[in-house]
RNA sequence: GCCCGGAUGGCGAAAUCGGUAGACGCAAGAGACUUAAAAUCUCUCAUCCGAAAGGGUAUGUGGGUUCGAGUCCCACUCCGGGCACCA
């Protein structure tokens, strides 16, 4: 054992990573280095990285996230902040039930199980959490206040309870999640999945639209793109409701439009299946009530809904248009769904492209109400010949359907014509444009049309200017065992009651059976039996649980504040709003709208006192990598893990053919995909821990790509990457043996003027790359080219050993949040003590040592590279001209041409224009 | 279907505000050291033409703006993320 170690560590130039990283970790934590409260004189830095889901071990995007949160923490550290960064599990969810299923199991038991090993996981990576904030949010200990916010916004009014759409497995008569649903079946028993509407408990996310629209005007440090697709999922939108008689009815027909602008073209009204009015009139129109019955068929999510074929069904009810007075069609159409807007809406299919769809398969009429400006410019140059009496009969003729050619006006005749057999038969126009065949709006431009039209209807009750919004309240309730049970007390007289706070919380029984068929809180009469708390009657509780975004919510909150007899308690207004905050993209709506909203429920109860949970965010992309299959006999694929293949390759490098290094017989290559147990692909952490140790596991997944951009695992770049290591701690090890060196002017000589430049461009450009530009790759190549130098960089004086010292010094604290337990242990070797090197601090730059005496000009001519000049720092623009023309290779180009222009750019270009 | 991204050598990528495309790393090739292997070190490495000097072509495709475009604009192709009950 001994013999083996010492051998390994002699290999790896004496680097021995295991040894190194159980003594900083064992340092970190018998000095408790990580732990942190609020009573301290420095700046806080609250970084949070969203927290896991115990789903049995850490795999590759754990370790990419938690890395990304690790260097961002330790960097602020060392910049003097008093950092916080927790650690918690999302412990409720839906693959827990799986699992106690497949296992058969406890819920709990397996998540608890899962915890312990995945905690002992990441401290195994050396990320530097405050352990003694862990969260686990399956306890009571951290629900019960779920529960508590919960009863209390029901008192606010912020929660109410609806009928609402689920997914029903009609076999295993059960509730499914829409990724439950595959190609509209239930995924174990295979049936066509139906709509069902059951009553759910909703929190009105729709009262704080406004706030959380005007909101990401205030978050410059969230990307764009997170930003942009909120602003699209909220969806503010400005229209009109208008309200349709319907014949023979008292009940009036309200649709939402944000094109009224269209009216005077709308040729039919469609209603959702559940419509009361397409009810009402199935009641005796059999055909009706079967189309009804087969839009239950299908799964609710809507990339399934937009996706499906669109269907409708004449009611035989008909509406009266609130302007014309005429009668248009009202029909069911599948794509009309019941919770969004009215359920009801208005179709023009002259420009609008579904309602066209829909209009040509069931021969629907469409009409022209907005034109182009070229066509409302014809418009009126017919009209003037009209008026003037001039080609009156050939004009006329010409727009019934006659010859066209011979007459003044046939160009602006052809112009209008064009385009109505262009709405009619190729597709809809949508822009907005000018009204025709709309009466007294005719030649009104969008915003005229919109104004007038709402007058109009304004006018006679029929119409109301709204602000619709797309989003739609948040359904909180789950058919669920393992989640959150809902506080709630259903009582015969008194109805829905929150459960009082001094009979909080409401606890999940967790050592329980579970078959998967039913929720054991549902099968078990006795637990849902309570008393009503107003009037002490028999009542049942709620046996659905919450949605797990509950939790997930507010965990950051919560961490700040552990062992409070409250939600939060004061230390949450010291540490929130996070500082920066890391996840997945896939997160950019659901969750992180549902966080930006539950902080705002916390600010209006007191709780925290600003208005966003989070100044600014980092979306990591996905860890993917290579896929290996071969398609058995059957037809069915055996996919092989990357790490049970070798690959072979031409005389060029390019991948030619992969083999299994079991059996040496070819596989397939099947292309870069996401990690994942169904393609086998997945590259096991804790084996690269093993092999590499975790430095350079982190200094890879750091190293490989941008953070936000996905990354592919190989492991001959993790090679690389401890390639690195050893050269950096033999290069470090090495100079400490030789001392420190001693010397007032290190710059005094050119190559020790070169290095020393180079040192601090690089303390300049690594300070920005982690600290604003969050480019860690950049950043940690900046250093390997800095390490370069200094390998070539032989110069054995004082001054230069000196030197050296300062280098490998500022090279220890650059690199430590990427690697703190290599630079934990070089810190030491360099003589700077035991002293943690976060706290040691950041190398400052000196602006003397970045002076250039000279810059490298570009010399195009007419913009292609033709040479390159050394100018001194001081040349001005013409010099630099005429240096550039005499250089022999650009003035052969300029023979025989004149020089038009010469664009010269200061320290970079000489560009001269030439014809 | 709708919303949001992305595309650069054999590969991962760099080019930060429109100014020398390919830094850094991987793979590959040649060499040194070694009895040998591993490890380590040195050199070559976008592509085409050329002995070389040098020149041409290149940032998914097609256009445009500009002295100059990977970067800006327009149109498209392909790939990925999300779409409210996966987390």
């Amino acid at each position: 054992m001994q013999d083996s170690t010492e051998q390994a560590t002699r290999e790896q130039g004496g680097y021995a990573p295991d040894a190194v990283e159980t003594a900083a970790q064992r340092y970190w934590s018998d000095t408790r280095a990580f732990e942190v409260s609020e009573d301290t004189g420095k700046p806080k830095y609250y970084c949070l990285s969203m927290l896991p889901y115990p789903s049995g071990a850490l795999h590759m995007g754990h370790v990419r996230n938690y890395t990304i949160g690790d260097v961002i923490s330790r960097f602020q550290r060392q910049q003097g902040k008093n950092v916080l960064q927790p650690m918690g599990w999302d412990a409720f969810g839906l693959p827990a039930e799986n699992a106690a299923i497949k296992n058969k199991t406890a819920p709990a038991k397996w998540t608890y199980k899962n915890i312990e090993h995945m905690r002992e996981q990441l401290k195994r990576m050396g990320f530097a959490y405050d352990w003694t904030r862990e969260v686990t949010t399956c306890r009571p200990e951290y629900y019960q206040w779920e529960q508590q916010m919960f009863t209390r916004l029901m008192k606010k009014g912020l929660v109410y309870r609806k009928n609402s759409v689920v997914n029903w497995d009609p076999v295993d008569q059960t509730v499914l999640a829409n990724e439950q649903v595959i190609d509209g079946r239930g995924w174990r028993s295979g049936a066509v999945v139906e709509k069902r509407e059951i009553p759910q408990w909703f929190l009105k996310i729709t009262a704080y639209a406004q706030e959380l629209l005007d909101g990401l005007d205030t978050l410059p440090g969230w990307p764009d793109a997170v930003k942009t697709m909120q602003r699209n999922w909220l969806g503010r939108s400005e229209g009109l409701e208008i309200t349709f008689d319907v014949d023979g009815q008292a009940e009036p027909l309200k649709v939402f439009t944000t094109r009224p602008d269209t009216l005077l073209g709308v040729s039919y009204v469609a209603v959702a299946a559940e419509h009361p009015l397409a009810t009402q009139a199935a009641a005796n129109n059999p055909g009706l009530a079967d189309f009804i019955e087969t839009c239950k068929a299908g799964g609710v999510s809507e990339a399934e809904l937009e996706t499906q074929e669109k269907r409708g069904y004449y009611t035989g009810v008909d509406a009266v248009h609130p302007i014309t007075g005429e009668k248009v069609p009202v029909w069911v159409a599948n794509f009309v769904l019941m919770g969004y807007g009215t359920g009801a809406v208005m179709a023009v299919p002259g420009h609008d492209q579904r309602d066209w769809e829909f209009a040509q398969k069931y021969s629907l009429p469409i009409k022209m109400v907005v034109v182009d400006r070229g066509v409302i410019d014809a418009l009126a140059e017919i009209n003037r010949d009209l008026a003037r009496g001039e080609n009156t009969d050939a004009t006329q003729h010409a727009l019934e359907g006659g010859r066209t050619d011979a007459y003044a006006t046939s160009a602006a005749v052809e112009t209008v014509k064009s385009f109505e057999t262009g709405i009619q038969e190729s597709g809809a126009f949508t822009d907005d444009g000018f009204l025709v065949n709309s009466g007294e709006f005719d030649g009104m431009d969008f915003d005229a049309a919109f104004n007038a039209i709402a007058a109009k209807l304004e006018a006679t009750g029929r119409g109301e200017r709204r602000v619709n919004w797309r989003i739609r309240d948040w359904g909180v309730s789950r058919q669920r065992y393992w989640g959150c049970p809902i506080p709630v007390i259903y009582c015969p007289t008194c109805e829905a009651v929150p459960v009082p706070e001094d009979q909080l919380p409401v606890i999940l029984p967790e050592d329980v059976e579970f078959s998967g068929v039913q929720s054991p809180i549902k099968a078990d009469p006795e637990w849902r039996k309570t008393t009503c708390p107003n009037c002490g009657g028999p009542a049942e509780r709620e046996t659905d649980t919450f949605d797990t975004f509950m939790e997930s919510s507010w965990y950051y909150a919560r961490y700040t504040s552990p062992g409070a007899n409250a939600q939060v308690d004061e230390r949450a207004k010291y540490w929130t709003p996070v500082d920066q905050y890391i996840g997945g993209i896939e997160h950019a709506i659901l969750h992180l709208l549902y966080f930006r909203f539950y902080h705002k429920l916390m600010r209006d109860e007191g709780l925290v006192s600003s208005d966003e949970p989070a100044t600014n965010l980092l979306c990591q992309g996905m860890v993917i990598a290579e896929t290996y299959f071969r398609k058995e006999g059957d037809g069915s694929f055996t996919w092989f893990n990357p790490a049970d293949v070798d690959v072979q390759r031409d005389e060029r490098a390019r991948i030619i053919g992969a083999t299994l290094r079991s059996d040496g017989k070819p596989v397939e290559i099947g292309g870069i995909e996401k990690m994942a147990k169904s393609k086998n692909n997945g590259v096991d952490p804790q084996a690269m821990i093993g092999k590499y140790g975790a430095d350079t596991v982190r200094l890879f997944s750091m190293f490989a790509a941008p953070p936000d951009q996905s990354l592919e695992w190989n492991e001959a770049g993790v090679e690389g990457m401890a390639r690195f290591l050893r050269r950096l701690w033999r290069d470090v090890t090495q100079h400490a043996e030789g001392g420190k060196g001693q010397g007032a002017n290190p710059a005094a000589e050119a190559a020790r003027k070169t290095l020393r430049r180079q040192l601090h461009e690089t303390i300049q450009k690594v300070t920005d790359d982690i600290g604003r530009r969050q480019s860690f790759n950049t950043a940690i190549a900046a250093l390997m080219e800095l390490l370069n130098a200094l390998n070539k960089f032989d110069d054995a004086s004082e001054e230069g050993v000196a030197l050296r010292q300062e280098a490998f010094t500022a090279v220890v604290q650059l690199i430590n949040p990427f690697t703190p337990h290599v630079s934990h242990a070089l810190w030491q070797a360099l003589g700077h003590g035991e002293a943690l090197v976060e706290d040691a601090g950041w190398p400052a730059v000196d602006p003397a040592a970045l002076v250039r005496d000279s810059l490298t000009y570009a010399v195009q001519v007419n913009g292609k590279l033709r040479a390159t000049i050394e100018l001194p720092a001081s040349a001005s623009k013409d010099e630099a001209e005429a240096q550039a023309r005499a250089v022999p290779a650009v003035a052969a180009q300029l023979e025989g041409l004149t020089v038009r222009k010469v664009i010269v750019v200061p320290g970079k270009i000489v560009n001269i224009v030439a014809g």
